[in-house]
DNA sequence: ATGATAATGAAAACCGTTATCAATAATAAT
DNA sequence: ATTATTATTGATAACGGTTTTCATTATCAT
């Protein structure tokens, strides 16, 4: 049901336009699995939208993700990357990343228990240090198969 | 028992040298429980180290991250972070952080089931993809008191 | 002490990202 | 439909954190 409908709406009840490269890149980043820069989604879609500046894909990112429809990461490399959010709880995930060449592969190993667990620490963190917690990232960092040698 | 002796054996066992800037940092940042970047390292011992370059920071950190002596964390907010990195167990933490000031607390709540989990997690994900996992990072994404207004 | 060479500091280069600003396109009003 | 309003766009320049370059200096083995 997500769809180019769903994204106008979103953004028209937040008092944004419904443009052409807004529309490019949720198309883009919500038909790939992939975690893409902001430059590669440049590159991705200079072929099809020769006018497309990278400017604007900067700041479509940057709108899409305060709009609640992308999700930025950073990992220690400098560059942000984006992924497509999805609506429904099934894709809750995090990261596996390999250190040496960046590999970034999504995993859903034992969510429930992790939901779980997030839950007290969550309970615990908001009543000891009196923050309003929105959210929480895990990455697992190591070498893949091709990088240990 | 850490110390400068400690800290000059661990290089030169690696065949690095003993230097002034080096020893300088190692001390700022094991002193401080903050989470200093390299322009505040390089503020912090302005006063004390007049002839300092920041270049000689940032190589500094660097090389004391690779020789396990620092943490290097990055939050999303473009610089780098550094921490001393204790050798106990004890000190095992990860990180509160305020989205709108950057405040960054460490917390340790309930290490001992985080611990446990984790430890599933990594082998499943070793054996599924094939990593050889070295760490992992937790952090939670709120906002202060101060920033909830 | 001396020589070999790793480390340093200043400046310039680099890279991802953001600000500026005139031109354009999307929406509201007519 | 047409026009007016105003958000959005794209090119360029600017920006901030980090890295590279290279001549000088400091550390360490001899």
């Amino acid at each position: 049901m997500r769809g180019p409908g769903q994204w106008q709406h979103r953004l028209r009840r937040q008092g944004a336009r419904w443009t052409v490269p807004r529309r490019a890149i949720l198309e883009l980043l919500s038909r790939t699995s992939k975690h893409l820069s902001a430059k590669e989604v440049y590159g991705s879609l200079h072929r099809t939208n020769p006018g497309l500046g990278l400017t604007t894909v900067y700041r479509t990112l940057d709108l899409l993700v305060r709009m609640g429809l992308l999700n930025k990461l950073s990992f220690g490399s400098g560059e942000s990357r984006y992924e497509f959010r999805s609506t429904d709880e099934e894709t809750h995930h995090h990261h596996l990343i390999c250190m040496q060449c960046g590999k970034i592969i999504d995993y859903t190993d034992f969510v429930d228990e992790e939901q779980e667990l997030v839950k007290k620490i969550e309970d615990s963190l908001a009543k000891k240090h009196g923050f309003k917690i929105n959210d929480h990232h895990i990455e697992f960092l190591g070498l893949c198969p091709e990088c240990r040698g």
